[in-house]
DNA sequence: ACACATTGATTACAGATGTAATTATTAAAT
DNA sequence: ATTTAATAATTACATCTGTAATCAATGTGT
């Protein structure tokens, strides 16, 4: 799988939200949170397109770039890892981490059920 | 906090497992799984006391080693910062991604059960 | 047609990381 | 006491990462 930084993942996330889109693009919705360099983020989008994540057209002097990676599995292949790492690959421990440090709302709480329930529905 | 890399991660967990204990017991346990060269694991004991992830003492010409942070704290942050990157700090679309993609056995499902049980008793 | 402004390409550079080899030290064996 | 073997300390080195600066190309305005 395509091993993405965390400052490359960040550009990717912010190409995600909406695409294709340009380098300004880009750089516009980032630099709400971020408050990085343009060239940096250009930098960024480099290793990116030599990383196979993301791909881009010409457009007159412009490129218009397209993520090449779904979002979703991109989060799940590093949700698998990440949890194999810390937990053995076991989902329920991460959990139980966040409630007994009381970071799980009733929200959070309701969806963890609708989950369940589908997961039940599937498996009935 | 301090931050660890994966393998430094993975020598400090050998040290988890049981404590005190030597470099060579650690690379011992490193054994199994991994096929790093004994100097390699010194290296990383090397780095882990100078970010302060453990601590040793002497005893003769051999350290025994002692981690300074606890495993779950330690599991908990990382948590916390990879459900934020990733999912904007909401816990269910990740389990509800392992869910999807047939990640959850049956086990797993009464675990998660058990966690939602536990707060929803202490949340009365 | 030419200077300018914009965008992409190339280069930079320090610190982190993976992966050890080399060197120094010292307890243990002879 | 001297050699040896084990252990720790120091050094190595390529790649990755964060963070840009500089160079090159090219569309645009005058």
């Amino acid at each position: 799988m395509i091993e993405l930084s965390k400052a490359e993942f960040e550009v990717l996330d912010a190409l995600w939200i909406d695409y294709p889109a340009t380098a300004s693009q880009i750089i516009d919705r980032l630099s709400d949170d971020k408050q990085w360099h343009e060239k940096t983020i250009k930098t960024l989008l480099g290793r990116l397109v030599k990383k196979g994540a993301l791909t881009f057209e010409k457009d007159g002097r412009q490129y218009i770039y397209t993520p090449s990676i779904d979002r979703a599995d991109y989060t799940l292949k590093e949700s698998q890892s990440f949890v194999e790492r810390f937990f053995s690959g076991r989902i329920a421990p991460l959990v139980s981490g966040f409630a007994k440090s009381q970071q799980l709302s009733e929200q959070d709480i309701n969806d963890l059920k609708k989950v369940i329930d589908e997961w039940e529905k599937d498996h009935k």
